[in-house]
DNA sequence: TCCGGATATTAGACAAAGTCCAGATTGCCG
DNA sequence: CGGCAATCTGGACTTTGTCTAATATCCGGA
């Protein structure tokens, strides 16, 4: 993806080009998970746009997050059973998860092949694949 | 691994051998798993041990499983954001999960080849490495 | 400009999974 | 039998996420 700077106004037409109605929440929630190239659960995403005061609700949080993964704007992976993060990352890529911090970041999906999996089960189509490696500091 | 029926004896085997000191609340929850080879959930579990009259509490089913997880003897998958299945193939081996019905089936691991991992960050090592094929029944 | 409907947002009640704790039980050993 | 350690328990609690009914905002047309 061409390089570019997440200003609040490229985020409106980010979100046009996904066919999202570009408006204030909206906007900065993106700005939110675009700007940090980072993965973030919604807690993180709500504490990032209410820093000063309070100015979007938790249910509007959800619902964002929720169409930006529907319009395929963002991804989710899950990897810690008690949250789920976003990754504005939508590009074919695993994820490396460090279990002890909790840090999650990205493997390029170029070089990494996987081969030999089974043929679906009749009438199923891929959904997604995803590859976890779980590391954890030696002791 | 050799198979073998799964009678409540034997899982008290299991369970010395794991170092576990098998007591009938362990010894249930095991059976419950080990004698389906299915994927469940702590729900699933308690729901399976306490079918004819309440026999285990919440916390003893969590503890119990928790403590199996750390001797070894289940393994724990993350594919749900609701909950976590705990499976008793440790063998290594992947997962094939039915978006829209919830079913976890085990793929050999035999056969598939994943290959041009990036190195580990220095002082790093493999917790596991989870691949999850997300398949979902064609519209 | 004003109106009306569609779209968004909100607070707060609710649900589900999981954790925690202090007290009761159990099993074992002398 | 008495006592100690390990285990189990109910229930309160926390966290993540969902739902709902009411309100606010936006936008196009008269």
């Amino acid at each position: 993806m061409a390089r570019m700077h997440y200003t609040r106004d490229n985020m409106a037409g980010l979100l046009r080009s996904h066919d999202i109605n570009p408006t204030h929440q909206r906007i900065e929630i993106a700005h939110a998970l675009f700007s940090r190239q980072e993965h973030l659960s919604a807690d993180q995403v709500m504490a990032i746009v209410n820093t000063r005061h309070s100015e979007t609700s938790k249910a509007t949080v959800y619902n964002t997050l929720k169409l930006f993964l529907e319009k395929g704007l963002v991804r989710e992976v899950i990897v810690d059973p008690s949250k789920v993060f976003f990754d504005p990352n939508t590009s074919p890529h695993h994820h490396l998860y460090e279990v002890d911090t909790g840090r999650l970041s990205d493997i390029d999906a170029e070089q990494v092949q996987i081969s030999g999996l089974p043929p679906l089960p009749a009438g199923m189509v891929t959904e997604g694949i995803d590859l976890i490696v779980r590391v954890r500091r030696k002791a």
